[in-house]
DNA sequence: CTGAAAGCGCTTACAG
DNA sequence: CTGAAAGCGCTTACAG
């Protein structure tokens, strides 16, 4: 199928490719309006559409974004998507969206590849870390780009929660209820996210004179199979009576264990989880929550992305603590 | 950035663009080795990446397929949407996802507008019907499509379950448990997928001699709020004893009211869900579904877009019954 | 095995 | 207000 082009529009029109690309432009003082409606009326009849690679090609630029985002163990991914989309589509943006490995270094360098290959206009990277050589191969791109929901290195733009803060607010908010034997289960304890939590909740834990012990921090990844195993483990292996899940999905999983266990919650156990999304509402009983704003991490990404200067600049975005059931 | 671009990879191997374009397409017959290595080396040394655009505007074809893809209500869609990307990688198909209002004319247009102008191999439409306009600029576009999730009309390709068999087994499930008042609920009854079901459920209650009753169909949208609306509706104004839900978020809000209301599930109420996602397995009690296979969904619509052939080929995927602890 | 050249569909100074 | 022309970075017959 030959598809129509400028040229078949210019000569329908009767005028020269340079006006048509001009009216397409909008470039008001570059025509007369009897020339704009002739074009805009052999637009319609030949159902004309710019071949935006043509575009590309000549501009050097494009606007088109894309987001690398970590093949979901957790459901916040796609909120954050969904706000980046919604807020790309007013700006008239595309979005491209690659899904990668968290620690496959072969998926990033090729999702990269893929990206750098177009002129694309920014890069927007949802809680994915960038192994040694991606990183290397996003710095020379030279193209723009942010880091959202995972704080990389002191040196790119990101924006996410203050992840220190939050492990400190739920584990306060924990103390406050009178517990003084806490677990943290289910993060990735040798990862930036899972540090900064640890690192909050250990300092709350000092703040509120109340011994730490190491046997309560649980190694994870955020699943909700992770949030099982800690249950097992802390049921037979320690004390606890109260525990944030680093996930909905992980607290839900140390909830439905507790149930089997015949222990209670909240009644002796207290659990609370990190992110607040639609699933701590729909499961019973309702999840206290550390609440994220992953609706206002998209936006704000996408407009730190355009934002000139910087090129180091962190926002975070607020959370709240919503008490619900379990706690 | 002044990028490197083809010529500078030329001068730096001491060969011409056609050659480096050559060795870029890897066409053996075309190329000494001698030759071969010195360009590599020298994309090595410049960091070189091709232009996509330029590709694309000169070859007049790409390898980007396009996701049309409704804003969610239900949470499958982000199962089938994983299936195409990670099969799309395998083949080096680059993949935009753009969400599009599901009865909203407006945003359709803009997003297949903002698809068609470029050279995209194929357009995939989860779950989205669209309204007229949109189905004649996707037909003129005469880029290969197939419809995801959800049948469209006779002459377009799709692949989803079979939603009349869907209803009906569903409903025979019921039955054979012994059921004989059952509600059909959230579904939108005036939509494709909906009438289908519909009237899947009512064949099988007549095949099964059961009278059936308009008041236990109620239309929604399959949300979970649609669920809970529809428990409240059941138990005031019906004396249905089991019911099916079509999603599992609507299943649920069915449940979680079911309990409030203090009707034991699956005792006093059996509930069935449509879909199967993890959900099913995280909330108590666990919910017995209708499982569709929403990866194998993804996988055959990717196949078929590339398929050559009948243009109204239709494939069903298939669904189970899974059994678990609300029925 | 290799190169010169045409051409893909646009945009944008430049000249009028 | 308008057009002729150069050029974006590639691919691919064509000729050797």
């Amino acid at each position: 199928m030959m598809s129509v082009t400028i040229k078949d529009v210019a000569k329908n029109a009767n005028v020269s490719i340079a006006t048509v690309s001009r009216v397409l432009a909008g470039k008001k003082e570059a025509y007369s309006l009897a020339t704009e409606k002739r074009v805009h009326k052999a637009i319609q009849e030949l159902g004309y559409k710019k071949n935006k690679a043509a575009v590309e090609l000549v501009t050097m630029k494009s606007n088109v974004i894309a987001i690398l985002v970590s093949t979901p163990k957790t459901n916040f991914a796609m909120k954050i998507i969904e706000s980046i989309q919604k807020n790309a589509y007013k700006k008239d943006l595309s979005v491209i969206i690659l899904f990668v490995g968290d620690n496959d270094e072969e998926t990033q360098i090729k999702a990269l590849n893929t990206v750098i290959e177009r002129p694309v206009k920014g890069i927007l990277l949802i809680s994915v870390e960038l192994c040694g050589d991606a990183i290397n191969l996003l710095k020379n791109s030279g193209i723009s780009n942010v880091f959202v929901s995972t704080a990389m290195s002191k040196e790119s733009k990101f924006v996410s929660s203050d992840d220190f803060k939050i492990g400190y607010e739920a584990t306060k908010f924990l103390i406050h209820k009178g517990h003084k034997k806490i677990g943290l289960s289910s993060l990735e304890v040798d990862k930036f996210i899972g540090q900064q939590r640890v690192a909050g909740y250990l300092s709350a834990l000092k703040d509120h004179h109340i011994p730490q012990n190491d046997d309560w921090i649980f190694d994870g990844d955020y699943s909700y199979e992770s949030g099982v195993a800690s249950m097992q483990y802390y049921a037979s292996q320690t004390d606890i009576t109260a525990v944030i899940g680093a996930s909905d999905l992980a607290a839900i999983g140390i909830i439905n264990t507790a149930q089997k266990l015949d222990i209670n919650v909240p009644d002796q156990l207290a659990v609370i989880s990190i992110d607040g999304t639609y699933l701590v509402d729909i499961v019973s009983p309702r999840i206290t929550s550390v609440t994220q704003s992953f609706y206002n991490m998209g936006e704000t990404a996408l407009k730190m992305l355009f934002s000139k200067g910087n090129e180091s600049s962190h926002i975070y975005t607020s959370f709240q603590i919503d008490e619900r059931e379990s706690s």
